[in-house]
DNA sequence: CTGAAAGCGCTTACAG
DNA sequence: CTGAAAGCGCTTACAG
């Protein structure tokens, strides 16, 4: 009898539906309200979690959905929900970087950020973006994505313009960066003049006296400029002045570190101490230092930022700045997620911690 | 007169959906037929590139989508294509690994893997996964993806029987680990064994005579196991015998590679050089051996595999062996798009170099 | 609590 | 070369 009630249903089974089941492992959602003797409008809200749904009922949808190894079809109910499930993020290089050079500390905000999103049941969809590109189109717009995450480095001024673009089509994003004032969308980022301050106090009281800063110190890299302005206001409590002889710019790669750092050396002879705007900077400094013939920490004390986990292990162990990348891609999902849903969100600034290790330990 | 023959768009435009589309960015192919004065059949043609449409029109429709902004519905577009134009990424740790220790060779191969998928007009879906997880069922099952590329670490026993079950439910995959004959589905990898083979005849050539190797070798862990070999080859090439003693198991971190190191050194004393089967290792190990006063490559040769940024960088520079991560993740996109296509593929191994570095040159 | 039906935005035979 | 129509597999008002 319950066949009968079931035409469609039935009608598929009949044309060899059911044969395709089997060999491609697509069984419908009309298969399960076959199997389980409801319609398939119960299947749906038995699998939605509708409450209208009767317990018994549940129970028999779920057994059925069991025996044939069904899933949603995400396309189709995404389509039909208007929704995509899935949040898109664009990873900026500089045009120049190869793959093996993307800063491992993107590699932990990208573990974080996919396991945060994973928590609210979205997907994750990964691009690898040039600055130069007609990126901003892409995701929202062809449904792909509900909102996009930015993470990357790069000129800052080169791609403001595009977040305001975005902002203007009503795309929904968040970015991982400075936290500055006037800044199109929502920001998300360490409070890297803190950790800058940190870090400069810290080589302070081992009794540095001229510390140079490698790394941009310019609003193109705004996150390095905060730590420059936090390292330069610690040396001003200290009544001492940034010199900007001693400021060499670099990016955030090991190669970077080594030349700004070869050429620092060319240059000026009398730095006690070095702050690497990042640990790729610091490990690229330290192998120049030391072909150099200069010592870390007896010769030039030397602390960079990030935290990534080579920075414990590269010999001496690396002072520098933790960021908590796990916090950090919550953070993210989450302001997105609100924003998606149009509640209120701020842009936000997350603690960071002064991490000592040998490198900057003088009297050691 | 075009108006009065398209009334569906028409429709569509009285209830207001042109304001809809202004305010949420939603064009549809229905406003684009009516902007260009076509059917929607048609603005679908033109869209999907097929050489039915006349060049003229093609350009009028295209003209329409620039100037709405429009972007083919990805979920629609799928749903009726019955594909889903995109491929999933499963990256596997071990469950104590936290965000912070994933090896940065996976991150090579991920950016790779993401510019190949890119390149062949695919989407990338990440996730990563503990071992342990339900992940077979996932994600071809629930139409997110076409195919499954599989990357990562942990017991490939433990996993090996989860691959027989993609096999035999019919799930389109490739894996990126050792190439052995009897595994299931197909397998890419590079030559861990010839890799092997020559770190130790490097070594060996160095004047070494006992080499450790820091690394499991066994079939839990079938790549470390394969360079294992290769490095057990060399020896008995040269004579010599690969000792029990001189294998301590690691996993591929900095700190497992500090503690194998330090419980080898406090439990032989005459080895001359060490074999560390990943990069990090190797890292974690040449901390350890300084900590211990032992000098590198004074009073200990050390060599790494993987080539990952850093290995250039620490002090002394790293000998390692190169994997083509670009190459590698080419392949595996290929691969994985051949199967999905159901053309022939075969298994296959990629070459490696040797690239010789200040940590086993012992006469410089 | 349940079912029949409309519709999400496309693609693609089918019929000119 | 083009258009009208069916249908991909769901979700969700609507009507019991």
């Amino acid at each position: 009898m319950a066949v009968l009630r079931r035409q469609p249903t039935a009608c598929r089974l009949i044309t060899g539906f059911r044969i395709d089941v089997r060999i491609k492992g697509k069984a419908t959602s009309f298969d399960i309200a076959y199997l389980a003797g409801v319609s398939q409008s119960t299947v749906s809200r038995a699998l939605r979690g509708s409450p209208l749904v009767n317990e018994e009922t549940r129970r028999r949808v779920q057994a059925a959905v069991d025996q044939l190894n069904y899933k949603v079809d995400k396309n189709a109910s995404n389509l039909r929900r208007m929704h995509s499930g899935t949040l898109a993020l664009l990873l900026f290089e500089d045009p120049t970087a190869d793959d093996s050079h993307i800063n491992p500390f993107f590699l932990s905000m990208l573990g974080s950020i996919t396991r945060a999103c994973s928590k609210q049941g979205y997907d994750l969809l990964i691009s690898f973006q040039q600055l130069s590109h007609d990126w901003h189109a892409d995701f929202a717009d062809s449904h792909k994505a509900d909102g996009i995450i930015l993470l990357g480095y790069g000129d800052y001024l080169a791609y403001c313009d595009k977040l305001e673009k975005l902002v203007a089509q009503g795309t929904r994003f968040v970015r991982w960066g400075a936290v500055l004032p006037e800044q199109p969308g929502i920001s998300i980022g360490c409070d890297n003049f803190r950790g800058g301050e940190a870090i400069a106090s810290h080589l302070l009281e081992q009794g540095c006296k001229r510390i140079a800063f490698l790394g941009d110190a310019s609003s193109h890299y705004p996150e390095f400029f905060e730590r420059y302005r936090g390292y330069a206001e610690a040396l001003r409590q200290a009544n001492l002045q940034a010199e900007p002889t001693l400021q060499i710019n670099a990016e955030s790669t090991e190669r970077s570190g080594y030349e700004a750092m070869t050429s620092l050396i060319a240059r000026v002879s009398d730095f006690d101490a070095v702050f690497a705007a990042s640990d790729l900077i610091a490990i690229g400094a330290m192998r120049a230092l030391c072909d150099h013939g200069l010592r870390v920490p007896q010769d030039v004390a030397l602390a960079g930022f990030d935290d990534i986990s080579t920075a414990r292990f590269v010999n001496p162990a690396l002072t520098t700045v933790l960021q908590d990348t796990t916090r950090a891609g919550e953070v993210l999902v989450e302001s997105l997620l609100k924003l998606v849903r149009n509640e209120p969100v701020e842009s936000e600034i997350l603690p960071v911690k002064l991490v000592v290790r040998g490198s900057s330990q003088v009297d050691v």
